[in-house]
DNA sequence: TATTGTTATACTCTATAACTATA
DNA sequence: TATAGTTATAGAGTATAACAATA
């Protein structure tokens, strides 16, 4: 139960402030909010309903239904009704919002590979081992 | 120029998100949003006036005047008038809020070293210089 | 009765533009 | 004129509670 060293926590902490940054600055850049870039991501591979949206962007059921709202209207997601449960209906991402997506996650990747450049390629795979044994630790709640 | 494997974004940006849901769930239990949550850290040792802060939190300075308006009602800072110049304030943190930001700041260094206790002391002492070395480069653009 | 989703309402957070007071 | 800060206004995003339709 030793605490993080302050420098290790702080470093960490900038690191993720930085990165969300990224995020933030690139979906502003096309007029999205973190929330709906999340969202674009989430799509990628699921047709979720509204309650299994909710849980994964951890909102309530009404925000996502006012989130789904306004990407519909942008014609980003739609509404897919569904044929066993007329009271459910799913979202998926349109050819429009999957086009953003990946126009998305080419600038996003483009952005961290300026950043890691200051890394050699065998820091790198170090790096990726430390941080994916430390998120698989965080492992969903769920 | 060579664009970082997708792992490491992936695992990067995970961990991004792990760290921010953190701050996020921490703050709300103590009914604090994440900018204010920022606004404490950003007040431990700074005295700021209104433009300054707005730089710091990358948010216009009507923005931060309403956030300012917000923590201040809840006895968290104070509008410091000052001296030399009628129109300028500083804000600056209450004891309840210097309080505040030291409760949190336990709680966060707690939860984040039940993460890392996944790894060995040389593996954070190695993390810690890897993530240091990124988030240097990353060092703010002003 | 329970579940899926929407609607009504209220508050935080944000930006833009107009404003006040001082420099 | 320029600068520090506030106010007015509008919209996104969020939660709670009440609701409709279906299971």
């Amino acid at each position: 139960m030793s605490k993080p060293s302050p420098a290790l926590v702080d470093a960490l902490f900038r690191l993720s402030f930085v990165l969300q940054g990224h995020l933030v600055r690139l979906a502003a850049a096309h007029d999205l909010s973190l929330v709906q870039l999340r969202l674009l991501g989430i799509l990628r591979d699921r047709e979720p309903g509204m309650l299994e949206l909710a849980r994964h962007l951890e909102l309530e059921k009404s925000s996502s239904s006012g989130l789904i709202d306004r990407a519909e209207a942008r014609g980003l997601v739609e509404r897919v009704p569904s044929k066993e449960d007329r009271r459910a209906a799913t979202v998926r991402m349109t050819a429009r919002g999957r086009k953003l997506a990946r126009a998305l996650e080419d600038e996003v990747s483009r952005e961290l590979g300026a950043l890691l450049a200051v890394l050699s390629e065998p820091e790198r795979v170090k790096l990726t081992a430390l941080v994916e044994r430390v998120v698989e630790r965080a492992k969903p709640p769920a």
